[in-house]
DNA sequence: TTGTGAGTGTAACAATTGTTACACTTTAAA
DNA sequence: TTTAAAGTGTAACAATTGTTACACTCACAA
């Protein structure tokens, strides 16, 4: 199993690990190729889905048609874990393998007996969940910002607030485009107006932001 | 205390009139009169609120300070009961009394007691949670429709889905352009231009759609 | 009844964004 | 190194939405 890396999910390592975890939990492994559609948006969820190797990328579609990228997810996370206990429990997303992986299935009513025999477990789902509906806030209030540079502004302050003012975005013009729901011309419009107005500064994937205070304008 | 209403939550009912609920639990009540903001966006969010009697609704302020409407709550159900347990646990909207209300504050800590020993209390906590997520999915789709009558289309179409082609909406025409986050006059002329299409037709706050097909044309 | 404010309909115009198209640059594979 | 594909910059124009302003209806309280 790849080394854990991710602050966020580390229950499921470390019940293993310390061999915490049952010796009669039902379980299965299941090995995806890359770039695969493996989950789709609707399809019914009644087990936890683990990614075990390997990085997916979800994305929404709307009904108009349109891509809604959301995130990309490295190994290991579960695979939208909030909604095995939804009422309707499908899932909100479609799920696209980046590379090959591994995905651990673990039937709905295993994770109930893990949930309440588990302290440690249940403890990392509740805040995995958490987290979870913290990023979908964020993304909510991203995507209620109106104006593109509005959005470009939120988006750079957030990155460069813990890092100085100079980040690298491994993202390319027309993933950031989806990202923020707008057209790639359009996104590619703001920034070099941005850039024309000695706002930010564009190398390559590095992004530089040269006057906050400009940036912060925008946000109002 | 108000009979249970809501389905979404009735762990902590259950578990008080089972007498389940611990002697010892340390908590707290607190009254707050009509059209109170009492919870603001950003407010550290170290206990488990629950609104125990009365409606509070919640809105998001985005960063340019509009209002994005989310939604209203009547009681009994817990407020943000998520973010209790995520990294930066701050409240992730502002929370307004509607009437006077009254609230169940429990700690943390006695959160996490009550959920290690109620089985009942914590499926219930899931659950929410679970639902939530869900909801915040669901506006995020509604949000990454781009066009006003997309939109539109796309609250009637769920709106009427299961309750014939007519329902009452409780919000008038200002409260329904927060919610789709977009200026009142627009979604007035879309809806005009709608009903002089022959598609809808809206009689005070009685909404019927005619001519769903035309309705989901507007989803593609 | 009358007046006041909330809610709605609508028009003219401004501003923003989307669409389409194409040239150019960079990247990575052959 | 060459070549194809991916990624980027940008322009003209179309389409949509926002802004502002004002008239009108309706409910309700004085």
């Amino acid at each position: 199993m790849t080394k854990n890396s991710n602050p966020e999910w580390t229950g499921f390592e470390h019940l293993k690990e310390d061999k915490l975890f049952p010796a009669d939990l039902k379980y299965s492994i299941k090995n995806y190729p890359k770039n695969n559609l493996i989950l789709r948006q609707g399809d019914l969820c009644d087990a936890l889905y683990i990614l075990m190797s390997g990085s997916v990328k979800t994305e929404m579609i709307t009904e108009n048609g349109n891509l809604l990228g959301i995130e990309i997810i490295n190994a290991p996370r579960p695979l939208a874990p909030a909604f095995l206990f939804s009422g309707n429990n499908r899932f909100p997303v479609d799920v696209t393998t980046l590379e090959d992986v591994e995905i651990l299935k673990i039937p709905k009513k295993e994770v109930v007996r893990l949930m309440t025999t588990q302290p440690d477990f249940m403890q990392q789902f509740l805040t995995h969940n958490a987290n979870r509906t913290q990023f979908l806030t964020n993304r909510l209030q991203l995507l209620s910002i109106k104006t593109i540079k509005g959005k470009i502004a939120h988006f750079l302050l957030e990155q460069t607030n813990e890092h100085g003012s100079t980040f690298t975005l491994n993202r390319n013009q027309t993933e950031l485009a989806d990202f923020f729901g707008v057209a790639r011309p359009s996104l590619a419009r703001s920034l070099s107006e941005m850039i024309q107005d000695g706002i930010i500064r564009i190398d390559k994937k590095e992004y530089t932001v040269l006057n906050k205070k400009k940036l912060r304008d925008f946000l109002v």
